[in-house]
DNA sequence: CGTCTATTTGAATGTACTCAAAAGCGGTGG
DNA sequence: CCACCGCTTTTGAGTACATTCAAATAGACG
């Protein structure tokens, strides 16, 4: 690989999965990223704000939650490294989002803007293909935390958490994980040592 | 308006909504529409297989639902008049569906197949937009259905689908409700008791 | 080290479920 | 047209899941 091109290792794989680029092709892309840095507990997207960047996590966690008429936050998503994240609803509209998102850890971002997402596919059309796919993702994902809410117990909902994204349920701080599950602190704090007596 | 858009009243109208179209260009459009009747109970797309259409309801209700590893059977969505649907990712993938979706009613449909978007997308390209739009909605739609079960309890869900959808909750069976809201039909039964009490 | 926040533990309560049975309702056939 | 059957809805009683509030303990960070 193309010396310039190293820092880009993990988004150029990541792309990798659904398409094939040319060299020359990866060197537009990247080209067209801008890297950012978040200290933990800082905002990548505030409620309110216009989702302008579809975000690559090369490094580090995020968060993305919603923020109700309580004041109360429900965590929507983590995103740990190689995972893509934005308002998808507020990029594509230009409205403002409903989401806020965070840092959970020191991050490392690869940023593209919508001009450059247009730019780009124009010149590398098989790029819409990419895109689609990652919308796609997103919603089958919804889809599926629908279905776990409907058919679930939240024992079963934590299973399921820590059996797909494992090491992550080390990594995030267990306040956050009962907010993505939808259950209080002190329930998800009994539920683990339920679970680690089991064994 | 065309004699012989007549019978596409209402799906025009709907696409209006978010594009304008000329006179040719919604002839080309009806031109594609397959229309299809549904008896009560009648499959429109069983779990397995792969969802070939959009499908436009002009007339009656129809319901997508998830089969747990339970055999138990999770409402994702009441498709009423005026609304589209299908599986979307199973449409765009070409993949089995893992949704089911049956009639409630007897329905008039309108479907469109992938050729045909294709053609139209060709032709049309501001359908490009509309058909993005539905996929943003689908993806607000989840969302708003997460939250909410992260948020709610069973009772604000249900005022919420019911202030919402004013009428369909008369309409639709309720332990059909009871399996959109994630509960029994028992405390869905005790819950609508409780709140005629409190008027 | 002290402060602040996160986690754990306890006790009481509320929300929603299960199982069982009765009542209501719609369609079908005699 | 009525009687019956099957399915939906309601009601009751007991139980399990999950929350609230309060307080103790443990960790993180300056």
């Amino acid at each position: 690989m193309n010396d310039e091109l190293k820092p880009y290792k993990n988004i150029l794989a990541n792309v990798a999965r659904h398409v094939t680029l040319t060299e020359s092709e990866k060197e537009l892309f990247c080209s067209l990223l801008r890297p950012k840095k978040l200290r933990k507990r800082q905002y990548l997207l505030q409620e309110g704000d216009v989702s302008r960047y579809e975000t690559f996590v090369d490094k580090g966690l995020l968060r993305t939650y919603y923020l109700d008429h309580n004041g109360i936050e429900h965590i929507l998503q983590f995103s740990p490294e190689n995972w893509w994240t934005s308002d998808l609803v507020s990029f594509n509209t230009g409205k403002p989002s409903k989401l806020s998102i965070d840092a959970l850890e020191d991050s490392e971002l690869l940023q593209i803007d919508k001009p450059g997402m247009d730019l780009l596919f124009g010149r590398v059309p098989k790029f819409e293909r990419f895109y689609r796919i990652q919308f796609q993702n997103a919603l089958v994902a919804y889809a599926n935390r629908v279905v776990s809410h409907l058919a679930e117990s939240a024992e079963e909902r934590y299973l399921e958490l820590s059996g797909h994204c494992v090491g992550l349920e080390n990594r995030i701080p267990l306040k956050y994980i009962a907010s993505y599950l939808g259950v209080t602190p002190e329930f998800l704090s009994r539920l683990r040592r339920k679970l680690t007596k089991k064994k």
